[in-house]
DNA sequence: GATTATTAGATCGCGCGCGATTTTATTGCA
DNA sequence: TGCAATAAAATCGCGCGCGATCTAATAATC
């Protein structure tokens, strides 16, 4: 019971994300910035205030060994500021600085020019995602 | 227009597909695989004889400076044959060893067991990777 | 209140994954 | 034939992404 990778769901994921991240590589790069920091940054920008390297975990659904110097990469650039929780010593409050919170302006155009490219209706798109993040929470569930 | 990660169709695929390899990993390193290099060994078992680099990069849309190492250490492991081809000696062509063939049957059972867990029939399974495949192919052509 | 268990992040090692560049071989063209 | 253009792999640097491990802080148990 071997498939070719043509076959395989698994497969078709793994190349579709891909795919993805070259489609949005050449508009981040022109905001300096990788497809996994915009992640982390859209996080953020979904929510006020400052976030814990917890709560961005697990939206993300990112270990701690990658979102450390992924969060450390984004202060370095002036994008946010890591602070310790006076409530609770062990956690890490993530916040966006001015620049952070302009760079959603700046990267605004960006989920459009990639809708445009996927050649989807907002409604397939739709279902597309959540199809696909049902079979995500099954995975990781089972 | 900035969404969060949770309403993201590429946030969708990013995640599924690290779910997807998350659910592979403990089947595949039993057998001293990971992910990747499963999937060039999916690329031979599917065709007889030897395969260029060009060709399984193709088939897999891996770069050479990906494909080259990964292949290099399925070489070390003892799975693979590397060799130049006689009529281009720019090719590289790459064959399974009788170890590498033998590893077909003791990777058998991994494809049913990710289609266990993922809760979804086969149609389904069918469905959404060829929606997955042709999104995967509308961005890359664009 | 002291000891143990749990939790949150950080660190380390390793395997991808790619863009940019380099090397070597083949092809095209005058 | 000779020389530029193209093509195939390999190499390098960097950023993920994770399992395993470590450290420090809080929670739980006695």
């Amino acid at each position: 019971m071997t498939l070719p990778p043509s076959d395989m769901l698994c497969f078709a994921l793994y190349s579709a994300t891909h795919a993805m991240q070259s489609a949005y590589a050449p508009l981040l790069a022109e905001l300096g910035l990788t497809y996994p920091q915009y992640l982390v940054l859209s996080a953020l920008w979904s929510s006020p205030g400052s976030q814990s390297m917890g709560t961005i975990g697990h939206i993300l659904q990112l270990e701690s060994s990658t979102l450390t110097p992924l969060v450390k990469r984004l202060e370095a650039m002036g994008l946010v500021a890591r602070h310790r929780s006076e409530r609770d010593e062990r956690r890490v409050l993530v916040t966006l600085t001015d620049a952070g919170t302009a760079m959603r302006d700046r990267a605004a155009h960006v989920p459009g020019c990639i809708a445009d490219r996927a050649g989807l209706s907002q409604s397939e798109i739709a279902a597309l995602r959540d199809t696909v993040f049902a079979l995500r929470d099954t995975l990781r569930r089972a």
